[in-house]
DNA sequence: AATGAATGAGGATTCATTCAT
DNA sequence: TATGAATGAATCCTCATTCAT
């Protein structure tokens, strides 16, 4: 019988005392979610791994989240923020107007790689909104709406070919457009397994390619139609 | 105890004999499949839930099906190769260099609309690909490769802009697009509730809307990018 | 609907905390399968029956033991342990030589009673070696090795004219007899009513008294042969 | 795909007619089911299966036998009888004080062999008398009785040192020693890879020698015994 | 007599959540 | 605060038996 290296790690004991202490505990236990997100599918975690993984004892977790969904929704949450907070000062350094490549690239970074990061956002809507309070779902969406809006008017900025909310349009296609690519991506033994048989080489996607390329064709395509019909509020 | 009115409802007794009535009652669990997945998220549909709702009982779908992925499976097998033939056949009726926003509107009639048959796409990958035997994995990827090569060549010979491959790639990224935007749809009691709040219009997204001008400025962006560096090969 | 009395009973809801208690619950979880191989036959016992007869939750047993087979798997290896400290306890007490009628009426009472645990043993081979892992089944072997071969032994130093070997022999042969008796037992309600007709108390067989009389009988027979031809080894 | 000889044997479809064709069908139901066990353990022994080893529907079963249990018992019936009738044949050809070790090895070549038929003698007891009518219990209890007098008496002709009744009791202990050796050979997976191990040896027995060797000594046992207080009554 | 589609009770097992310690 | 033992509803699936055809 082998020990795992899991079973050589001291147990996290220590109490949590003080708004420092509970705050870093609650970002440990998001932590552990986030690395089993890694190598695990959304369905298959079970809040005993994440306690596992978190060294932690399963009835912890639920002091610092009050269901499995809220564990997820709050590392959604951090994430997003903390994406946003990247995407927003790459635009800042950007020129006004900017290279229309330079800012796909920007967007691309986003949600284009087939991360565990993406893996969460794409499972977000539809799988966390159920056992969530009305209060967290409401939370997470203002969240939501606050940054998009501020980073869809920083777009517009820097591509003044964008009409008015077409940068706020812009965030959620690619959105869509990222997690659209996630779920193409195999995950399992016998989806592994299918894409290795030979003439499925056109499932073998590159996100990160083909959202790279989709997000700069549609730039230029909003450009190109931006020339023909202007903006007329500008 | 309550009784609600599905328990007054009489049983499906008849037999299915016979290869046309067995094709039917086949026909008829993927109908009440394909019915609950629009009340009912796919992770919280059971085969005991199915088999109510096609008024069989629960052994019953286990003569048609081998698993309850397996049923899922072949519902997107029916629905995918359907969407397809109104593709294509709408493709086919358009003259050989045809006007972009033509092409854009069929293509986004494919994955454009909120319903339950995006829904289903949007799980395939990720969620049918487990307990689904290799054999059957293997199929539905066939299916999939072949309609979508054959397809994709169609949209090449009605957009010549378009270069070698770039077909099948369009197809995947508007996939990709449609799958994403299904997720973001609210479907949850909180979900809806959130949404229903003021401020939240940003989110009142309509897929098919948003689908539709972003394929259109998708193949814009491509017929750009074709202008500049045209396709070698043709 | 009815209440039996079991509705009535109180469930045991105190925690096992610390080894001690764990062990003890494990023996009482232990003890319920017990209790029911009395009443109901190996296949018909559900967990589901283990558990209310433990008045536990199905989910505990599993904290325990991590499938059926395990459970009744644990049962016979504590008292297989048992019987064996007991033969062997009894043995030692014997001079050497000894008499064979004592050593047979020591045997006998190891497999010779019609009750639970000769039914489990009896169920033993054949049944529990699936859903077990290859390491309990190799433990719980490798257990019953050790014991039959010391048995065995000590089986030779009262009994000398048994040749080397044949200790084991005659204890694998005699559990075979009480298992082979087991089966002969009436179970169920047909069988016990059949055995109640005129003319069958062929069947109304007493194990113990068959077992006790095959087994003095063995001895004396391979005693005789012993005589016939000596072991060299000795 | 491959297609097995099964799935070129045309469906047995006639009609029975007669008690003689339908004397043959029932035949041919319990040919296949000894058939299967050969191949699989009873309780993984589905109708199903009985009925496509039959090549015949699963309802056809039910036609010739109420249960599955029934068809079980109607099979060690047949064995039984056929078993006995060898065993009686084989007496009948020795003389009237016989060879200790030919009729040794007669009784033994009856339950000693590791079979199909041995197997299905081990669950008679037990499993088949649940769902068995009571009837078809006692009816197969008298064969029997019937059957085990006979051959006792035949028995004790044979070996004159047997007293009323012994010879009865040397059938029914031998029986149970054949089945208790039955049960001690591995058929799983695991076990099988469990006796591989080293060490082990102990219990890789060859049920057919050691059920000689136990027979032997039994009958030799029982004719020391005989001659210290011999039988009054002859 | 034969078929095989339909039934549905019943099985083992999982897991989010609670709560006594 | 932290723990982890206990819970029990829920899940997928099997299979002996029935019965319309």
């Amino acid at each position: 019988m082998t020990v795992s290296w899991h079973d050589m790690e001291p147990r996290v004991r220590k109490r949590a005392v003080g708004v420092e202490q509970k705050e870093a505990r609650r970002n440990h236990i998001l932590r552990a979610a986030f690395d089993l997100l890694d190598r695990t599918r959304y369905e298959d975690i079970s809040m005993n791994a994440v306690a596992r993984e978190a060294r932690l004892a399963k009835g912890t977790l639920y002091l610092y989240f009050k269901t499995k969904e809220e564990v997820f929704l709050a590392l959604a949450t951090e994430l997003i923020a903390k994406e946003f907070n990247r995407i927003d000062a790459r635009l800042l350094d950007q020129p006004a107007p900017a290279e229309i490549e330079d800012v796909a690239g920007i967007l691309t970074s986003m949600v284009g790689r087939a991360d565990r990061k993406t893996r969460l956002l794409a499972i977000l809507h539809g799988v966390l909104e159920r056992n969530v309070s009305f209060d967290a779902g409401l939370a997470f969406k203002h969240l939501l709406r606050r940054r998009l809006t501020y980073t869809g008017l920083l777009l517009e900025e820097r591509l003044p070919f964008l009409k008015d909310g077409e940068g706020v349009e812009v965030l959620l296609t690619l959105h869509a457009l990222g997690v659209g690519f996630m779920q193409m991506v195999a995950n399992s033994d016998v989806g592994t397994r299918v894409l290795d048989t030979p003439g499925m080489d056109i499932f073998r996607i590159s996100p990160e390619t083909m959202m790279g390329s989709a997000a700069l064709r549609l730039l230029e395509g909003m450009q190109a139609a931006a020339a023909r019909t202007p903006n007329r509020h500008r």
